[in-house]
DNA sequence: GAAGGGAGAGAACGAGCGTTCTCCCGTGTT
DNA sequence: AACACGGGAGAACGCTCGTTCTCTCCCTTC
């Protein structure tokens, strides 16, 4: 079996594992079993599990934002163009094996133990916020109403995952709505202060 | 010592460590440490593990919920209480322990391999939201208010617990004010589909 | 004062798991 | 055809940790 081949099993098993029943509960064996790759490859590949963890994350975190981006490129109109990222949250969440935020659920498991797991999450949400920010900025509108938009995205993201609904899209989706039409009444500089 | 002074501070103990390093690097062994509780009391109080995870989720729901209503109770007028609710995640967020939502980070971790705890989760996640509907309620807005508010909310935790800092409380608030004045400008039945 | 019982300290046990090692087989080379 | 090499299967090793056991001591009670 080819080294590369190899390497897309044990990541496609191992992100299988880790999103759907968390880091910890996953040994190297249940990688192995359900990838095929023996033992010993998997160490060549990845010499720790830890190396393992963080490249599934940066392999997630690259497709994750390229089907966002992909999927937000198909719309024209700006202000459309934000309010697609809260429809394809709901795509995302109503996908059979959603289970939360694999960002946010590693962070909970192991920000506190793994200084560079915790900077994967760390610049995975600082990535989304800056698209967020490109996509505000792209509308013409207040930069101020960036940070609330995330807020809106980051909750749904973890409600959904709680609850296992696709239901807090739409709440998001609707609470978008209203801050950018309030975005559109009081544009300006986006710097009015309490 | 009293057996309900033995509880306490192995809660206090189990609450801190957990809280702080997550539930799976924490050993009995140092909430033995932690709390000055035997291990051979710590097992008389919590026949396993999981029950002390159990009951520090527990005490702590008490505790967070009763100190958010006691801070937004100070206020007078509907809509300043749904604000305070903002207010007070940005006194949270900036204690010096903070590492984000305590129940957020306890699913992420055990939420797929522990039944119970993720209930526990979804139950406090449900006793915040109704609380935030009964604000929203009292204020005479639309009950399509309370799901955005509450992700601003949710949203706001995970962000500040990712990233340490206290201005997602700020941000989420300022999205908040502008919902809340979009509510009032269209206040109604609250029923608009969309 | 002696016996019994509960509590603390910490060793012990057993399971799980990350990581490495051993053994064996198939393959390609001379 | 013989042999070295790489790879697979899975046993083995060592550590961590949840849980229990042992031993000792002190306090209570008759």
């Amino acid at each position: 079996m080819d080294t590369a081949v190899a390497r897309e099993r044990a990541l496609d098993a191992a992100e299988r594992l880790f999103y759907g029943r968390g880091v910890q509960s996953v040994g190297m064996d249940d990688v192995r079993g359900a990838s095929g790759v023996s033992l010993k490859r998997l160490y060549q590949l990845f010499p720790a599990k830890e190396q393992l963890v963080e490249a599934y994350l940066e392999r997630r975190d690259v497709r994750w934002r390229g089907r966002l981006a992909a999927y937000v490129a198909a719309r024209q109109e700006p202000r459309e163009r934000i309010l697609a990222v809260f429809d394809w949250l709901a795509e995302w969440f109503g996908e059979a094996d959603f289970r939360g935020c694999a960002w946010i659920n590693a962070y909970g498991e192991l920000g506190a133990v793994s200084g560079r797991v915790a900077e994967q999450v760390r610049a995975h949400k600082r990535a989304f916020r800056d698209y967020v920010g490109g996509l505000v900025a792209d509308a013409g509108l207040p930069a101020a109403l960036t940070g609330p938009l995330c807020l809106l995205a980051e909750g749904a993201m973890v409600t959904a995952g709680i609850t296992g609904s696709a239901e807090p899209a739409a709440q998001a989706r609707a609470g978008a709505r209203l801050l950018l039409a309030s975005g559109v009444t009081s544009a300006g500089d986006g710097s009015s202060r309490d």
